[in-house]
DNA sequence: TTGTAAGCGTTATCAT
DNA sequence: ATGATAACGCTTACAA
């Protein structure tokens, strides 16, 4: 790589100091317009540009935003996006690291950012992650942090997070409201919060609805398809096989229907199902699968605001968080109404 | 943010000089075992880590890959992926910018990461981009530059690409062999280069089986669902209907699809569909959807092994190119046989 | 074995 | 209107 031009260039060339050049390109007042035009030309045919890790140095700060995420899934994409989208605007830059749902990587990647590469961070926890030293870490160091998406029991970290529990509510309730009764659920890992809230919602709702919960029906198992796929064969060969699934993301309903299908069930009719992020794929497969919408883009959005107030300063509380409510799309794969 | 302990905090806490205390951390010879345990020691509970940007500055470099991308769909975050995992093994951090299919915002992006951020850049352009004096400002500065996935026409920039030709021919010879005759073709925006040469593969194929080409058979719509559908709907209601589809991604055959659906059309009796990317949602709709394999995670962590030789310095050839072969994968809306 | 000082590219403060 | 200098945090000759 070679070198880049700097001011010192510059001012070498012109045979004046560099704090003139440096007022000269900043726009300052007090420098003659001549001096000026003579520095600005000489910029551009050299093509200078500041170098940012000088004034980082300065300032002592980066203007960029450690984002780590556990992978790259429609989701947490367009969760990035909406956050890239802010950042951008308000003149922030975005590492995107993806801990690949690891607990070794993702202390690995926060631990990197950490060494002043970064002014704060926003962050999803993987699956795996059951200590938060990493995390407490950069709240020692005073620095911004909101997590997005996952987020974590018992820590107070400002947050953005959605309403699960009423996701689960939301799903059950519909599912009961088309008659459906014996409503099984598969539930992501059991150490993730959002997965045990979106199944608080739907145990709370069977409850509500005088429906006794049957521990067979609700299966806990990783967010795949292929795990989906094979609990479902499972629970539809139950001697009293559930009429509804109700699975905590799109990927695990996409790997039920096939389940269903293989097994020659009609959908809505003979079994119900209801899936969870409203992916595209919800949309493109017959028939088509309801879902809950969580607005994933205007969460990022949402993430990277508050991230920016903090970093400005404004004052904030630790357990300042923005809940996000989700909302229920009726498909085929569940309407029998 | 709070003031991260620095050596000098580390030195003067310990009445000795800073030259010492950064030798002491960095287990240099020539310094006092007992002198290196203090520093050690303090610095551990200080919780002291080493100010990157400083280092950035002294060294004149960031270990920071710029990366730009279009968007973050399917193809594109398997690459990402493929270029962190590489990246992170060789003490890379990832900047990752989306440009969104946007020029401006692509201009925007590079100019921003090239003010010093990164070391060099790996990218892919967006659709819209045509003009790529941004690009040639990179190769300018001598920094290392990789393209990957889409790249540019008589340009010589070092690049991991597809032969997506070959792509084309696979996807056209297959529906032959499977014998369909009326071969219409879903290509992508027309400036877009991996799109023009998928159907330079479809067009050759064509003719090596002595079948004209057919002009109201070939139709240029965005990489989008939505355009296929309509596009599909339009070629369904010819007077000769096409007798099979081949789309340049599978979110375009997803489209294509449900049209042929709504038609009430059987696949693959009545009409024959080959989609690219081989994404996994060809597998989940019905009938599986055969598709072309890229191998997009191997081609990011190509991207990026390229990327390292070209800062370490290795010689290079600015025309270096790997060239990644693709598959064909067969699956039920294509087998007639 | 340890300390001093220059330098990385920039801005801000204080002269001139 | 312009210049000299210190500072940001660190490494690295060179000196002691």
């Amino acid at each position: 790589m070679e070198r880049q031009p700097t001011i010192k260039d510059i001012a070498a060339e012109l045979g004046i100091s560099i704090s003139t050049v440096s007022r000269a390109l900043r726009n300052q007042p007090d420098v003659n317009p001549e001096t000026r035009k003579m520095v600005t030309d000489l910029a551009s045919q050299m093509d200078y540009q500041p170098n940012k890790v000088a004034l980082s140095l300065l300032n002592r700060q980066t203007n960029t935003i450690g984002v780590i995420t556990p992978n790259l899934d429609y989701v947490l994409a367009t969760m990035v996006k909406g956050i890239d989208e802010v950042a951008l605007e308000a003149g922030y830059t975005v590492m995107v690291c993806q801990s690949d749902e690891s607990f070794g990587r993702e202390i690995v990647n926060t631990k990197r950012l950490l060494e002043s590469l970064v002014d704060g961070f926003i962050v999803s926890v993987s699956s795996e992650t059951k200590v938060f030293e990493h995390i407490k870490n950069i709240q020692k160091k005073k620095m911004p942090l909101v997590l997005f998406d996952r987020f974590i029991e018992g820590m107070t970290v400002p947050s953005i997070r959605l309403d699960n529990a009423l996701g689960g509510r939301l799903a059950t309730q519909h599912l009961i409201d088309e008659g459906y009764q014996r409503i099984a659920i598969l539930a992501g890992p059991e150490n993730l919060v959002i997965s045990n809230n979106r199944m608080e919602g739907y145990l709370e709702t069977l409850k509500a609805n005088g429906i006794r919960a049957n521990k067979q029906m609700i299966i806990h198992c990783d967010f795949n398809q292929q795990y989906a796929y094979e609990a479902t064969k499972e629970l539809l060969s139950m001697r009293t096989r559930p009429d509804a699934i109700f699975t905590i993301s799109d990927r695990m309903a996409i790997g039920a229907m096939l389940a269903i299908k293989e097994k020659g069930l009609n959908m809505p009719h003979d079994i119900g199902l209801v899936g969870f992020n409203n992916e595209p794929v919800t949309n493109l497969v017959t028939p088509r699968i309801s879902s809950i919408e969580m607005f994933a883009f205007d969460m990022g959005k949402a993430a990277a605001k508050m991230f920016i107030e903090m970093a400005h300063g404004h004052e904030h509380t630790n357990d300042q968080q923005k809940v996000f409510k989700p909302k229920l799309v009726v498909r085929e794969s569940s309407k029998r109404t």
